[in-house]
DNA sequence: GCTATATAGTTTGATGTCAAACTATATGAT
DNA sequence: ATCATATAGTTTGACATCAAACTATATAGC
């Protein structure tokens, strides 16, 4: 047990925040101001559902739900989404795009693409199945 | 480029938070109440250097320079360090452990070893050297 | 049909974090 | 020596985040 498995753990939490760097810089460039990867989580997940509960959005952002409303009530702010209660059970709230949210999609779009490039630079197809398994594996151990 | 290229992303971000969330958890079982994996990130790293400049730590643990005055600063409220003025360079600020800072660390050691424990269960060796090698490749796109 | 319990969201308070502006000191160029 | 620039830290303001307390509604058991 050297040196390099805490390495692991360090080099873990950089890369993260590389990629949320990454992330925030191409929006800026692209225009998209005052917004950050939370949001987009949570655009990005209305892109494939577009009409998901406060409770959906928590879980597949992993991220509690008194986070989620702070989120996206800043997006409504900003014309992005709209939330609507639900009459059937008046006390879910469903989120859903505006057209100004769903024009962002081919931004999005384009802004993985080039995160997944740049993160996937010389790295192997054999070592990419490799280092998902591995990291499954990690993730079941917690 | 399937669904598991920005699996991997995902997998990341929650390896990381389990870890954290770990830590946390475990420094309460023992007692150590009230600071985060980032006081314990300065804490570790004056096992090892018993004098720190406020920028060397902000260097070694990543985080921006003023985060560190507020880290430090609580670590300071809580007796774990003390900080001191270097008399050469008066601009330098010195951090160092306490006796109640220092009899952190077999703690810390036992915690860091359970933690790397739960991490590497039923990863082999040649997996954990596989891993450190293609997170390393990743890292150095960025 | 009531009452208890579960579920969905929001509010509140605390904290970590960053960026930008600021203060203070050191260093380098002329 | 002076002045400009660089460096070390702190302060300030904004924001994401969480946990706990809270409100409101739905559901289940009696």
């Amino acid at each position: 047990m050297g040196m390099e498995t805490r390495d692991i753990i360090s080099l873990i939490s950089k890369i993260r925040e590389k990629v949320n760097r990454f992330i925030i810089a191409e929006m800026v460039k692209q225009g998209i101001d005052g917004i950050g990867t939370s949001h987009g989580d949570i655009i990005y997940a209305l892109f494939k559902k577009p009409k998901l509960a406060m409770a959906d959005i928590s879980n597949k952002i992993n991220k509690d739900k008194s986070t989620v409303t702070a989120l996206v009530d800043k997006l409504v702010r900003l014309g992005y989404v709209t939330k609507e209660r639900d009459s059937e059970d008046t006390r879910v709230v469903y989120v859903a795009l505006t057209p100004k949210g769903s024009e962002l999609e081919p931004i999005f779009e384009s802004i993985s693409k080039e995160m997944l490039d740049t993160f996937y630079l010389n790295v192997s197809d054999k070592e990419t199945a490799e280092l998902l398994k591995i990291l499954k594996k990690v993730y079941g151990n917690f």
